[in-house]
RNA sequence: GGAGCUGUCGUCUAGUGGUUUAGGACACAUGCCUGUCACGCAUGAGAUCGCGGGUUCAAAUCCCGCCAGCUCCGCCA
């Protein structure tokens, strides 16, 4: 047998560890008091660390001190025991632990720290509101779903570090304390002391330092980089987060397309000893809306998104009509087997989903018995348009086709929502199943109706297409982008792109996303100067670690897979954090702050 | 900024205007118990019903406001 990393002075083995070829061996173990069950004349304690839970039984017969102590023991007590290994009699062994076939006979023990009552008990912290498993959330990590967690999250980045080591990347650290450029996401703001009035930023990601990096020749580099963005909360968006970030030199998309695929091939092999197809399906942006109704799609399931523009070009209802008559107007549509899946009640809902996405509103048509059409708007279809449509969608009885009339952006998005819906009520998901997708060929700009002025899609450091760049000044929301997002079941799970190396052509883009000459100078002159010293050509991805584990762990929210996360107003339960500092505080950052009278 | 859901002993919950002295389970305390492993048995303690206001003879229950948590929209280049 040989010794057991873990072995420490107070110890000798983990208390998972010992086994039935412990039998007759003296072993030392500490950990916590899971259970205690007091038999009169015979106590036995289960001890538990983080490898599992071992029995220890105390006699009096046997040593009448230790059981002396052994009485006064309660949950969660931390105690070290040494005693000898034995073997349970037949009857005795409990086949649902590892460790079941033994139980140590402790001949001393040493209580090391008393606990409170527990708050709640660990084996029911699944049921427990979330808000009191923060608060005590180092005794909700003692959980075996919690520690399950924070564990595959480490293999999963000590996979990653493994493989970028072994293909020549360097991890090489970069600020935290930034520049502040208020494009995108609001930056979290620390003043300086020093530069009175002055700000640093948190990094929203690390993506310029890393382009540096890359002008400097190091090639190529990576990050388990934390990043920070002061926008709203949600189950998979927390205020600081953890990107697995990387750029490379001399490259093209399939280069980078190519390392993520291999990343993934080893962290599967090994983390989860499992072997996945080593490329991912790949789909065009454009076809991605159209199919599916969103850029990233959960290939897990059909319910594929058709355009039936073209059988009502005469048609005589209104809804279609008009919708035919707006610019980049379309009739979309998706069917489902069978109506009878779905309740009238869930047809509603539906309906409602379809109206709260932006859309007027949803059509549907159910397939009745021999072809017939049942449907508010089935009187208004002439026998052409019927027939077309049969045809085209290959109808079959008890089919359901729910069609929405729009513009195109709409009439995709609903779709792509409905779809999603869908594929919950019913039931069409294989939660097992993993479907990685590349999305590419994306647009390098799009229109934000709210605030009326055009945006980049990815970020201002993405490349324009060769085809398309000469269309930048004239269209430029038809150029395209040198860009991809890797997609897992639905989820975004990262983005990269080739990215400028010109700043002639850096410029451009600030000045098409509306930054004047003053402005691009001040957030960004440092990095265009840079690139008037020998830039390569390079590019680079981001995969959201939190967003991965969560993912791959099977989980519903990335504050499952974050060891003390911030609930949806940003506040720690644990800490209390934020917190109010000192007047002599904020005066040494010459902050003042506002009165809100709250 | 907006919408929805939730808030009752330590924990999970029952309770939809009076029958409630707010019930149960687990946890906790005390005692009994030598083979349990979600041990068992007995006894006991434990709840400003999230907070504030209102309606009512009477409010955990109805109304209004606030707070907190969660989900979602906006936002997240």
């Amino acid at each position: 047998m040989t010794d057991s990393i873990f072995r420490t002075g107070m110890r000798t083995n983990l208390c998972g560890e010992v086994n039935k070829d412990f039998t007759g061996k003296e072993v030392v173990l500490s950990g916590w008091v899971n259970r205690n069950r007091d038999h009169g004349k015979l106590i036995f304690i289960d001890l538990r660390d983080f490898s599992g839970v071992v029995q220890l039984i105390f006699d009096t017969k046997i040593n009448s001190e230790a059981y002396k102590i052994a009485r006064k023991l309660r949950s969660e007590y931390v105690i070290k025991i040494s005693g000898k290994v034995r073997k349970r009699s037949k009857e005795t062994i409990n086949p649902s632990i590892p460790t079941g076939e033994i139980e140590v006979v402790v001949d001393e023990i040493n209580v090391m720290s008393s606990s409170k009552t527990p708050p709640f008990m660990l084996e029911e912290s699944k049921k427990v509101d979330e808000d009191k498993r923060l608060k005590y959330r180092y005794i909700d990590l003692r959980t075996e779903e919690m520690q399950k967690n924070l564990r595959l999250r480490h293999r999963i980045t000590e996979a990653a570090r493994k493989y970028f080591n072994s293909k020549g990347f360097l991890e090489i650290e970069t600020p935290i304390m930034a520049k502040s450029t208020p494009e995108g996401a609001r930056d979290f703001l620390v003043p300086s002391r020093l530069n009175p009035g002055k700000f640093y930023a948190l990094p929203q990601s690390p993506q310029l330092f890393k382009q540096l990096l890359m002008f400097s020749g190091f090639d190529r580099c990576y990050q388990i980089a934390r990043c920070f963005r002061d926008e709203d909360l949600r189950a998979d968006r927390q205020p600081e987060f953890t990107q697995v970030d990387l750029e490379m030199t001399f490259v093209e998309a399939d280069d980078v397309i190519r390392v993520i695929e291999n990343l993934f091939s080893f962290i599967f092999r090994d983390v989860f000893n499992k072997k996945i197809e080593k490329s991912f399906k790949r789909i065009t942006w454009k076809d991605s809306m159209e199919i599916y109704g969103t850029d990233k799609p959960d290939l897990r399931f059909g319910l594929t998104i058709k355009d039936i523009s073209h059988i009502f070009k005469g048609s005589k209802l209104k809804i279609f009509k008009n919708a035919l008559e707006k610019s980049n107007g379309c009739i979309k549509s998706i069917v489902v087997d069978d109506f009878s899946s779905l309740t009238r009640k869930e047809l509603d809902d539906i309906v409602e989903l379809a109206k709260k996405s932006g859309a007027g509103g949803l059509a549907w048509i159910k397939i009745d018995k021999d072809i017939s059409f049942q449907s508010p708007i089935a009187k208004f279809l002439s026998g052409k348009e019927k027939k077309d449509l049969i045809e085209y969608l290959n109808l079959k009885e008890n089919n359901l086709i729910l069609i929405v009339a729009d513009k195109f952006t709409i009439s995709c998005r609903t779709l792509g929502i409905i779809r999603n819906n869908l594929a919950d009520k019913l039931k069409l998901v294989n939660k097992d199943e993993l479907k990685f997708t590349w999305v590419y060929d994306f647009p390098l700009f799009e229109w934000d109706d709210n605030e009326k002025r055009i945006n980049p899609v990815h970020h201002p450091f993405t490349k324009p297409d060769k085809e398309t760049a000469d269309l930048l000044e004239s269209q430029p929301l038809k150029v395209k982008s040198d860009a991809y997002d890797i997609v897992l079941n639905g989820e975004e799970i990262g983005g990269g792109s080739l990215r400028i190396n010109d700043s002639k052509m850096q410029k451009k883009i600030f000045k098409i996303l509306d930054m004047d000459e003053k402005r691009i100078r001040e957030n960004f002159g440092f990095f265009i100067e840079a690139m008037d010293y020998g830039v390569p050509p390079h590019g680079g991805i981001a995969l959201g670690m939190d967003r991965m584990v969560m993912l791959l762990g099977k989980l519903d929210s990335i504050r499952e897979v974050i060891a003390f996360p911030k609930t949806q107003s940003a506040v720690c339960m644990l800490t209390g954090s934020p917190s109010a500092v000192t007047e002599k505080q904020l005066e040494e950052v010459n902050i003042n702050i506002k009165k809100t009278g709250k």
